[in-house]
DNA sequence: TGATAGAGTAAGTAGTCACTTACAATTATC
DNA sequence: GATAATTGTAAGTGACTACTTACTCTATCA
């Protein structure tokens, strides 16, 4: 028996690549050749890789949780004290919202929902951060008796974020306006009290 | 002189059409061809209409806001009593978000924000959006001091409109438990007290 | 009524791009 | 070192589709 596959680890290694491709230019204009010359390989080794475009852009929604979930454990590693954990989460989103361009992956999958591991694939997206939000949120208020229910407030968050990386895209408001508003939002949502 | 141009006209018949193609469709899916199908003309027709693809899809855009504007108008013109307006609004588009399927024209074209006229077409239809929520906001809730300045508010429940969509289109919740989680975020922004 | 331009028909074309195929080179196992 | 699979190279292809062209028909107004 010769050689044991690689298949696996080049997958990985080249999945940051592909996720920041897609985040760049959306699905439309990445081409597969633009793919294989971002990844230094020929077509045919991705298509070794995944069965087809669309299975590209499977993988790179998949990891879009996975990264940013990564981020903020990295975050609140060295953050014991649970009072500032979902502010400073709050904050760092704030600041660093639509970085990474990853909101363009998620848009151009939600205008592709008929397609049904488009939509598990989203599906499964968004229950991880949901669930992420609750966790986080939960842990951190646990003695507040909130008004709103901690499911209702993490959608609202998502509801937030969304919107707000469509305001820095869109440019609708200055830096310093969109932070006060995404705060003043966050909090709204997050406090029992004021 | 002979024959007034019916241009403008005919563009204002076919652009429901063309709306509601891309909304069912995507930008990706919805050919030249399907498009002249459903408005039962030839491809060249709708190029005397407008410029190119993009430029049928441009007019969808604007329309969104459009359309959804004319809505309200008529949900709030027998609703003299300010208290229940916003109330009511909140309560129509937990009711009926999704259903035109709009949201879809929007996400193709956040994914698509390096095109400049694409921008400007949801610049213009995000502004429009927010100005029309706040001024909602502001005159029916004209005596509250709010904690959460009405233009952050806005956004917020832009958001919440947004991810409730999404909500929608993915099954991530039931009617039941969407409504109420509208109706609780919604109301923990607009309210001042409980 | 006839000149003029708009409205409609039908076919075509050029370019793009996802995906394939055929083959050569490499390397881990026996 | 023979075997057999994996990895890499290079070229091609077929389908799709945005957009065009060349033409005929029709309605208006002087």
């Amino acid at each position: 028996m010769p050689r044991p596959s690689q298949i696996d680890v080049q997958r990985k290694k080249l999945l940051p690549i592909v996720c920041q491709t897609f985040s760049e230019l959306g699905y439309r204009r990445t081409t597969t050749a633009e793919l294989a010359q971002r990844c230094q390989v020929r077509e045919n080794i991705l298509y070794r890789l995944w069965p087809d475009k669309k299975g590209m852009f499977l993988a790179a929604i998949d990891d879009v949780f996975q990264s940013r979930a990564e981020k903020w454990e990295q975050i609140l590693v060295d953050l014991p004290n649970p009072k500032l954990r979902v502010e400073r989460l709050v904050a760092y989103e704030a600041q660093h919202q639509g970085e990474l361009g990853f909101y363009r992956i998620i848009f151009t999958a939600l205008a592709e929902t008929d397609d049904e591991e488009m939509r598990a694939a989203l599906i499964r997206m968004y229950r991880q951060f949901h669930k992420r939000v609750s966790r986080q949120i939960r842990t951190d208020h646990a003695s507040d008796r909130d008004r709103l229910p901690v499911s209702d407030a993490a959608w609202g968050l998502l509801g937030l974020a969304t919107i707000s990386n469509i305001i820095v895209e869109l440019n609708l408001l200055g830096p310093r306006q969109r932070k006060q508003m995404f705060a003043s939002v966050a909090q709204a949502l997050v406090r029992d009290t004021v």
